[in-house]
RNA sequence: UACCCCGUGGUGUAAUCGGUAACACGUCUGACUCUGACUCAGACAUCCCAGGUUCGAGUCCUGGCGGGGUAACCA
């Protein structure tokens, strides 16, 4: 396992309290099962783009090998070429990348057809398999009411010859599979004789046309693990009824050192889907515009929204892993992304809906300097100089013309500090005539407060952030909401679409935003805290040099905006 | 319906051989503050229910109740 270079704020391994699956891996190692070796996977099949759900498995099992000095391979389980694309291939892997974890092997499950299938004939021969001729709907009846196929009894060297031609291409898609003989009374349905090879003529991405039959996912997931010599084979609680049959087939082909498989809840977070198939839905049906919309929990989108792979690391960390089915805040993902960035983004102004303000006393075309830090969490950022003068725009939100006395802001005659600039007062304002906004706000300056602070220490409960009008940089600004209106967008009516509950104001795109004027070296890597509003990274794909797109990954907590909300709200 | 798994504060997790509920986030209070941010302090749990074993049970046993998964030639 290689290291991810960048520093964690995860506080790296500090006393992480062991969830069940790293309980059990620390007991196997002591009693010295394989050796004390640990050999983990990720197995994803190539039909899909990561998301969140897959960051928890990644972590799991690249961290959890870390954490041991073991290993972990990143496998594709390419067992369904019908569904499955190299594009997906090549986004997994820099995904997987980019969150910040190496694979020390890399291999398909596709590599192993070839001994999948000679295993497969020595199970014939053996007579723990054979060729059933029934159709898709008849064996899954008949599985359903645990009754033996009418050729479960074929001889052995019929089977063998029927497998082969099965290979060969004689017979048509469906027309034959290659079944376990193992109990079609068993309790668990995995155990009525499933499936293990099905005909299906489609172009494989690895392996071409060069087989028209492939093997199920029972039949070539644990077989893989083994050939890898994996120890622990976590997946998540959909296969706990798979487990005796990964078992049985283990056992079969006589392997030495059982690979264990251990199964773990899935991720479920509120506001949002994650299953592959309702994300390639919102793809397909473009309902966003495309996999890494920034809506969206791929971890494409994710970064482009301006996630950092730490702030996944860190939320990763902080749910654990368990049995429980649960579903997950979704703030407890925004609040890692906080917590990652409040250290080290740096700090600027930008106004976001801008109001234009003027200072009576301040001298037309005078332009100042002034100091300001760029980020108080860390002193080693240093700071920048932002040019100050006589106009100015600051925030709509940030001026009322009535306004109640919580409201600590402007307002006719009161007074704030601009931020790294000086005391001001308002002492006018003007409307438009036609739609009664504000277009302009009149404030006298106290010269003596020149860098935000006063000699005679009075206190201003305010602090606004401004740019220079004259300075200003332009650029447009994109503000995602949650993609889905309802915290659980999967819970709908029979009959009732998911979809429906898409949030219809997801997406705003506010322009004319007004940015200090160091932003115009922004690149797409850096996140930047505007602010008082959040944080926020160049759209790395929308954005042009001549037309700024800055994204918001996640806004500030505001309990201003809760305290109103709560105030206004009806009785 | 059958089989399997799970059930600890609002949410997500923890509690080594049974010893008297911990951590994170959220929420509410308050303090601090040149970001109504950050930070800091305090508050918030009848451990699903009912019996049983025990000096003592979230932990063990029995029976309920509740939730989830599976019942593809998907993974």
């Amino acid at each position: 396992m290689t290291a991810p270079q960048e520093s964690s704020p995860a506080a790296p391994e500090e006393a992480r309290r062991a969830d069940f699956i790293r309980e059990r891996v620390r007991a196997d190692r002591e009693a010295g099962k394989h050796g004390g070796a640990v050999l983990t996977r990720f197995p994803p099949e190539p039909n899909g783009y990561l998301h969140i759900g897959h960051a928890k498995s990644i972590c799991l099992n690249f961290g959890l090998a870390r954490e041991v000095g073991g290993r972990c391979n990143l496998r594709f389980d390419d067992t369904n070429p019908s569904t499955e694309d190299e594009e997906y291939v090549h986004s997994i892997q820099a995904d997987v990348r980019w969150l910040g974890f190496e694979w020390d092997a890399l291999y398909y499950a596709s590599d192993y057809f070839a001994q999948l299938y000679a295993w497969a004939e020595e199970l014939v021969t053996k007579g723990q398999a054979y060729v059933c001729d029934l159709g898709g709907e008849e064996l899954r009846e008949g599985r359903g009411a645990g009754k033996n196929s009418p050729y479960r009894e074929r001889g052995a060297a019929e089977n063998l010859e029927l497998l082969r031609r099965m290979r060969a291409g004689e017979f048509a898609d469906g027309a034959r599979t290659l079944r376990a003989k193992i109990d079609m009374a068993a309790p668990n349905m995995n155990l009525r004789d499933p499936v293990m090879y099905r005909i299906l003529r489609a172009p494989h991405h690895r392996t071409g046309n060069t087989w028209c039959l492939y093997p199920t996912y029972d039949w070539a997931h644990g077989e893989s693990d083994a050939l890898e010599g994996i120890t622990h084979s976590i997946c998540t609680l959909e296969f706990e009824n798979h487990r005796p049959l990964y078992e049985w087939f283990l056992r079969a082909i006589g392997v030495a050192q059982q690979p264990q498989q251990i199964e773990f809840a899935r991720l479920n977070l509120t506001y949002t889907v994650l299953s592959k198939r309702k994300l390639l839905r919102l793809v397909k049906e473009g309902r966003v515009s495309g996999w890494d919309d920034p809506r969206m929990p791929t971890l494409s989108g994710l970064r482009r929204r301006g996630y950092t792979p730490e702030a996944l690391r860190l939320f990763c960390e902080r749910i654990g892993v368990a049995k429980f089915n649960s579903t997950v805040d979704m703030v407890q993902l925004e609040n890692a992304l906080r917590d990652d960035l409040n250290k080290r983004a740096p700090r600027v102004m930008v106004v976001l809906n801008p109001l234009r303000v003027v200072i009576e006393n301040y001298p037309a075309g005078e332009v100042e300097w002034l100091e300001a830090v760029n980020n108080p969490e860390d002193p080693a950022a240093g700071t920048r100089k932002v040019p100050f003068g006589r106009e100015l725009f600051i925030e709509r939100e940030d001026f009322r013309s009535e306004a109640p006395k919580n409201y600590w802001r402007l307002k006719p005659g009161q007074e704030v500090r601009l931020r790294y600039g000086y005391y001001v007062t308002c002492t006018g304002f003007e409307l438009d005539a036609a739609t009664g906004e504000p277009v302009l706000v009149r404030v006298r300056y106290d010269p003596a407060t020149r860098g935000g602070d006063s000699p005679d220490k009075r206190k201003v409960k305010g602090t606004l952030h401004w740019v220079s009008a004259a300075h200003a940089l332009e650029a447009d600004v994109r503000l995602c909401e949650h993609l889905f209106r309802t915290a659980h967008p999967e819970d709908v009516p029979a009959g009732v679409d998911f979809l429906d509950n898409l949030n219809p104001d997801s997406l705003r795109v506010l322009t004319g935003c007004k940015l200090e004027p160091s932003l115009a070296t922004a690149t797409a890597e850096q996140r930047y805290q505007f602010e008082r509003h959040g944080y926020f990274c160049l759209d790395a794909r929308d954005s042009r040099p001549e037309h700024l797109l800055f994204q918001r990954a996640v806004a500030l907590r505001d309990t201003w905006a809760k305290l109103e909300h709560k105030e206004g709200a009806p009785k």
